[in-house]
DNA sequence: CCTACCGATCGGTAGG
DNA sequence: CCTACCGATCGGTAGG
């Protein structure tokens, strides 16, 4: 699934920033989040990494390959920065709101990553699909946990811990169908009001019979 | 953009459910929804609906027309209920409920349009990419002029009305992502959670002076 | 509603 | 990293 090279040059030559391979994922991320993977043809990646299609095969086995990378990558440097920021961090409510402000603000300088990461996932199939989902699993587990401990405290009322786990989520990963740079908010204030959004859900106070009551026919 | 036709066969034939226009509709709403509107083809909706490729060019000018067709009504079916469920409900927090339980039972019968509606926007340009982005304003405007009542009369504690209605919309719109029939909760009690999950955020208690600190620079 | 067919474009390969 | 090229498939049209 990945292009291993023998690296024989990483000792000499800082010269180029990024290896081809990262400059083609990079240009690739870009190119899928504003025509949508299927539309993107490997003809305008080739151009905007100046290479002829053919050449591109040199650093990718397939499109799908390639997809495949950038998402794991994208979310597995997600759930890193995630426990690097909680690793420290004790209390559930803190927690919660750490891991909402990290996740919203990976959308920094990863907004093309993460966007791709939600929208794209549906073009995956095979092995390519487990390895994306098994990497989404580990993110929701890791706000699952904190729900869970936060219910156990005492700290969180929650009815339901797993939809709230994907309330929560779907906050966060919504962000990139909305937030554009320059806007109202910086993404440092979208972050702290969507942590306070989403903690106020979990900490409200409620009634403990609201489960199971059916209010409103609506 | 649509199409129009003399309806002459209006007074008899009370033979087919849906026009022939609506199936097609239907059937391609069900396809966009499964392959992703890029990745679906005429020829693999010609076969679900038993006609040849030429012949679905009867029924609609365009595969784009097609999709915008789908998005509009979709979204317009929707307001539509929105308003009809709220037009007897006058308390903002009630409204709200309303409003989040309302568009989430929007789902059991339309899980594929609504799920579309939210997903191929971007693969509409101009007139059409328009006409869906008025309805889903349309949407908007509709929490947000709940959002405003409920701060005014000092229900909700929001710090951020703009923010809190994107959190809201979030986490009604991204539910085609995980729902599916079948699963440990039936969508009427995932209704009621999340409107609770919303409602809880809205209403929180907070103290005043929340908004301009900044808690933590994680 | 069909047969017959179009130009364009796609992801990908051969071979160097 | 390139030129040259492949078969497949796409949305859509002509003409009936």
């Amino acid at each position: 699934m990945s292009k291993k090279m023998t690296d024989q040059q990483d000792a000499a030559a800082p010269q180029p920033p990024l290896s081809r391979e990262r400059e083609i994922e990079q240009r690739a991320a870009e190119l899928f989040y504003r025509r949508g993977y299927d539309a993107a043809s490997l003809r305008e990646l080739g151009k905007l990494v100046g290479m002829e299609v053919p050449s591109l095969y040199n650093h990718m086995d397939s499109k799908q390959e390639l997809l495949t990378r950038i998402l794991c990558r994208a979310l597995d440097d997600l759930a890193d920065t995630l426990r690097t920021h909680l690793a420290d961090v004790f209390d559930p409510v803190d927690r919660m709101r750490v891991a909402v402000r990290t996740y919203v603000l990976f959308h920094e300088e990863r907004l093309a990553d993460a966007s791709i990461s939600d929208t794209e996932l549906r073009s995956l199939t095979g092995e390519s699909r487990s390895a994306v989902l098994k990497r989404r699993a580990t993110l929701a587990d890791l706000f699952a946990g904190i729900v869970r401990d936060g219910a156990r405290s005492g700290a969180f009322t929650v009815p339901d811990e797993g939809i709230a786990v994907l309330a929560v989520l779907s906050v966060c990963a919504r962000l990139p169908m909305w937030y554009r740079p320059g806007g109202r908010l910086n993404l440092d204030q979208v972050a702290d009001l969507l942590a306070d959004f989403a903690v106020s859900a979990l900490t409200a106070p409620r009634t403990a019979a609201l489960n199971g009551t059916r209010k409103k026919r609506s």
